[in-house]
DNA sequence: TTGACACGTAACCATATGGTTACGTATTAT
DNA sequence: ATAATACGTAACCATATGGTTACGTGTCAA
């Protein structure tokens, strides 16, 4: 649960998070173009992300495909926001 | 709300949180005992929370009291964990 | 009134973080 | 076959972060 706290902790990768949610399994090339960095930048944004299990990822030949995964965040939410939020 | 998402990224804080969850209106004193660090570790972590609008404190003689706020968790809980979480 | 207590500030330090450029590899299209 | 495309790795860099020690200030109690 930390590693998600840690992802949601930067702006850029809430950002990646938006994008996903607004249009789920972009490949890298397509959520770098939205972003101002580097596609290195936003690899590792990613790689974070994906260990965080907040993405999920799928070779589709040289493209990578990026995938929302919200149950860490629902965990979150379920065993700490809530006890706050009420 | 980026201030609050940097602010509980941190264990120790969030650790925090739960003992001003438990137990309202401690000291730092009363803070730092619980925690493996130097009282001045611990106000740093304290000031973060402040700023993010997590903590606020008033001061009684010599002592400080610390008051857990959790609006900006229910903020971060209505415009951004909900969207994911449902 | 003087000593202990509770907090504050300044300076410093090691490591983590968020980026970059340069180069390499695998896949697709012409 | 070859060139462009899409992603990966390595090395590097500046700054942010999470901690420390040393010292200072205000308040309470004996």
């Amino acid at each position: 649960m930390d590693a998600v706290f840690r992802a949601l902790a930067d702006p850029t990768r809430r950002s990646l998070l938006d994008d996903l949610f607004k249009e789920d399994g972009q490949t890298l090339s397509a959520l770098e173009a939205r972003l101002p960095m580097t596609r290195i930048g936003v690899m590792k944004h990613l790689r974070i992300l994906e260990t965080a299990g907040l993405v999920t990822t799928k070779r589709r030949g040289r493209e990578k495909l990026h995938f929302l995964n919200a149950i860490p965040i629902r965990l979150v939410h379920d065993r700490w926001v809530s006890k706050y939020a009420e």
